[in-house]
DNA sequence: TATTGTTATACTCTATAACTATA
DNA sequence: TATAGTTATAGAGTATAACAATA
């Protein structure tokens, strides 16, 4: 009701429009999943990295902001946002001691373990338009398309100047 | 060198993460292109979607946020700087004095006209990886997928409540 | 001197809500 | 009363820059 139902506007073919519109929608999915227990899908997405199951317990923060595609600072507040509400903890590292250790505490592995079923059938369930095959398909392309490109995946990406014509 | 080279970070093979990580790519890739013009990519996507090529002249607001996926006020206030920078312009409609339709200035379908084919060359050469056919299946997927999720594509698709425990 | 992480800050994108003006 | 658009405001995400501690 709140957008023109009136005749499915049309998407434009393109990359950039199409990604933005594809990530509405799986943020939107995982948010609904996730925000009942107080977390943003960003916050959701550090424990998926972090979490004993799927992820990589005791992993530092700089390699975790490698896997987010995010850079250091963001994954600090991200990081410490957890930690306060008690799902997550860091350890000095023994071995060099500018390194924290990043990991799940009991409360966040539970945590993660409930929500991470509902999260994985919302998200597949996007897909539902597609063949079995062509999902699989889907998503290894998906993944070929962000490895190729993984030198752009976040530099100055959004960064502005305000009027052109001066 | 900015982000751990080591062994090529793993990419969840979830929609979600994967997602982001590919809008991220075409948004940088779009950026490079339009920022030097001082355009964001998306006031760049506003031009897309009213110019004369490829977009729809004359459309209201409202049809237009339908078209971006974002709400009536973000569209107001794109189409506000847009105009304040002289590359589009409001009429009141004739026949609804409510309804403001939008279409570029000739300063804005010059700078469209030359700024699209260099976006375009680069978003498609993200797909780089992708044969040919591939390429054009990813799109299709990528269209209907976003068209079966019509509905989730921005309603309250990042609130927060802050603190789960409480 | 280089690197990990932190803090401060700012800007884009997106959302809610309250408003004006038309219908 | 409902709809198109505007304005104000806020929060999520991401960026730069300067800094502290450690190597």
């Amino acid at each position: 009701m709140t957008i023109a139902e009136e005749a499915a506007p049309p998407v434009h073919r393109f990359p950039n429009p199409l990604s933005r519109r594809f990530f509405q929608i799986c943020t939107a999915a995982t948010a609904a999943v996730v925000e009942p227990a107080g977390l943003t899908p960003l916050e959701f997405a550090v424990m998926a990295y972090v979490n004993s199951k799927i992820g990589e317990p005791d992993i530092d923060q700089t390699s975790l902001a490698a896997r987010l595609g995010i850079d250091r600072n963001n994954t600090s507040l991200l990081v410490s946002s957890l930690e306060a509400n008690g799902l997550l903890e860091r350890r000095v590292s023994g071995t060099d001691r500018r390194v924290r250790l990043v990991r799940l505490t009991g409360k966040g592995e539970k945590l993660f373990a409930q929500l991470e079923p509902k999260a994985l059938a919302g998200q597949n369930q996007l897909l539902d338009v597609l063949a079995d095959d062509e999902r699989e398909q889907f998503l290894d392309m998906l993944v070929r398309v962000i490895e190729a490109n993984r030198a752009l995946a976040r530099p100055g990406a959004g960064r502005r100047k305000r009027n052109g014509s001066s």
